[in-house]
RNA sequence: GGCGACAUGGCCAAGUGGUAAGGCAAGGGAUUGCAAAUCCCUGAUUCCCCGGUUCGAAUCCGGGUGUCGCCUCCA
């Protein structure tokens, strides 16, 4: 039985009970990438943030059908791909590629569909046909334009009304400035198909309307995007869609915020302040990654900053080492009467690792609060350390903290967060973080080495004098009851992405 | 010019009518050979400003200010 949440509609401006069509199913739609470059941060965000949404969807037993497109057909692959005498769609098709390879390491669970404009060609040909026929479109040497004064709900999304809008000096045929084009006429030298207006390619919002009613049919329960598709884009969508189908387009619409950089301004190729994702994950695990976004509410901007990663990296080490401190506890028993010898650090634990999970499922339920959901995670780790320091707990704690592994394990099935073996994680973290600085293992453990020899030896000043060279270059020493740990420094003083 | 969103401690941030989660940073303490990690303590009499509704508002309403996004491609 699937479990009831609200969302926020941008339609209506305020969160709402979802309501499926179909009891237990959602359909999602999530409008992907233009592929002629590499993906950046900001992008992943809002990949993060639907795959997020949907696995947590599924651990709450939706019957979850995700669709995500390719653009790749577009002026943008078409004048790169020109650029570089290289065939559009296959262009695109290689940064398609490339993009799965990103989706891949960010540890993202592929859409059960992906369709590409390219081919979908003939579900476009329907969706224009229709609109033709019904009198929402006409054709002008050779380019269909969609009539926006045909439809009346116009600006519905957006709140934009037709006549106040700055009008964009575009010449070709249009009617009205605010027309689209739905097919647009074939120029020399551009790919092309055949269509019953003649040789062309879509217009940028027919695909959408297009293939997301062939996966989904004619409603979608959710739609989703960043901000920025609000208009024009998914307000043609819903034009389109609506006028060529009789019926509503999208029940929720569901939009992301954009990534900032200092100053507040969005991140953007064309403002030439992007990092790609692919080198952000050469320097942190993708999870610090995914910690970050969703610390955040998915609808407001998140500041970007070199210290964000850093930071994200830092509060994850400190859920997995929470984890591996209850991990590491042995035992058995009635975990109420053990809690009761142990006293309160025992019962606390005890406590909120049971109410853990109404907690997380409260906050996620109401629309989608990671942020919230979170927070609960990092107090129930406090608490495990706190009990950890309890002298008996090692060899008696476990029956005390199988509630708490129980709501990590939560957080992986629902968040995609916290869910590899700790020792895994760690070794991901040594070996980007010391790429990162530049660092060579087998010196600093030899460095190490050298130190545990003359800490035997009782030789303090040689000890302390290796320890701040490791220091000084990255390297975290950590001299515990069991051995020497180390682990690499979180901030980078060159990072690439500072 | 039009449309929309947001404004919470040094920074990030949850909370949408009942009296401020969480993280980072900072200071003090415990622990440690010294550190690191961890734990404990300290910090907004207050949630941009001004009015209003209410027994009671960060939370609702009105006005103002500021920031950002969109109106051209954009996650």
């Amino acid at each position: 039985m699937a479990a009831s949440f609200r969302i926020y509609n941008t339609l209506s401006r305020s969160v709402e009970d979802f309501v499926p069509q179909v009891p237990g199913k959602v359909g999602i739609y999530v409008c992907g990438m233009t592929v002629y470059d590499r993906s950046h941060v900001g992008h992943a965000r809002a990949m993060v943030v639907f795959d997020a949404f949907v696995r947590y969807l599924r651990h709450r037993s939706w019957d979850v059908l995700f669709v995500r497109n390719f653009t790749d057909v577009d002026d943008k692959i078409i004048r790169r791909a020109n650029e570089l005498g290289e065939d559009p769609v296959g262009l695109a098709s290689r940064f398609i590629d490339v993009f799965h390879e990103d989706m891949d390491a960010l540890g993202l669970v592929r859409p059960d569909h992906e369709p590409r404009v390219s081919r979908c060609i003939d579900d476009i040909h329907d969706v224009i046909g229709k609109l033709v026929d019904k009198g929402h479109a006409y054709v002008s040497e050779g380019t269909v334009w969609y009539a926006v004064r045909t439809f009346d709900e116009y600006g519905k999304l957006s709140g934009q009304n037709i006549d106040e809008l700055r009008s964009p000096d575009e010449a070709g045929g249009k009617r009205d400035p605010a027309d689209f084009a739905l097919w647009k006429c074939a120029r020399p030298g551009e790919v092309s198909w055949e269509s019953p207006w003649g040789p062309g390619r879509p217009g940028w919002h027919i695909e959408c309307s297009a293939m997301g009613c062939k996966h989904l049919g004619a409603t979608l329960d959710i739609h989703g995007g960043g901000l920025d598709l609000v208009f024009p884009h998914h307000e043609n969508e819903i034009a389109q869609s609506e006028a060529a189908n009789g019926a509503q387009f999208a029940n929720y619409w569901m939009h992301n915020g954009l990534l900032t950089m200092a100053g507040g301004q969005k991140m953007g190729k064309s403002l030439g302040n992007v990092i790609n994702i692919d080198v952000a994950l050469a320097e942190f695990p993708a999870e610090a990654l995914r910690l970050y976004y969703l610390q955040n509410k998915y609808r407001s901007p998140l500041p970007w900053s070199g210290d964000a990663l850093p930071e994200a990296l830092g509060m994850l080490s400190r859920l997995y080492d929470a984890r591996e401190a209850a991990e590491a506890m042995g035992g058995e028993g009635d975990a109420d009467r053990i809690a009761k010898e142990m006293g309160k650090t025992a019962s606390d634990v005890l406590r909120l690792g049971r109410d853990f999970e109404a907690r997380f499922h409260g906050a996620l339920d109401e629309d989608f609060n990671t942020g919230g959901a979170i927070g609960a995670a990092f107090e129930l780790a406090r608490a495990v350390n706190r009990f950890a320091d309890h002298k008996k707990a090692r060899k008696r704690g476990g029956p005390i903290v199988a509630p708490a592994l129980g709501a990590f394990a939560l957080l992986a099935d629902g968040l995609g967060l916290l869910g590899r073996p700790v020792s895994e994680f760690h070794a991901e973290v040594k070996v980007k973080r010391l790429k990162a600085l530049g660092l060579d293992e087998a010196a600093v453990e030899g460095m190490l080495a050298e130190r545990s020899a003359a800490r035997a030896a009782k030789d303090w000043a040689r000890s302390d004098a290796l320890r701040d060279e490791l220091e000084g270059s990255g390297i975290i020493v950590m001299d515990k009851p069991e051995g020497v740990q180390w682990r690499v420094r979180c901030v980078a003083p060159d990072s690439a992405t500072a």
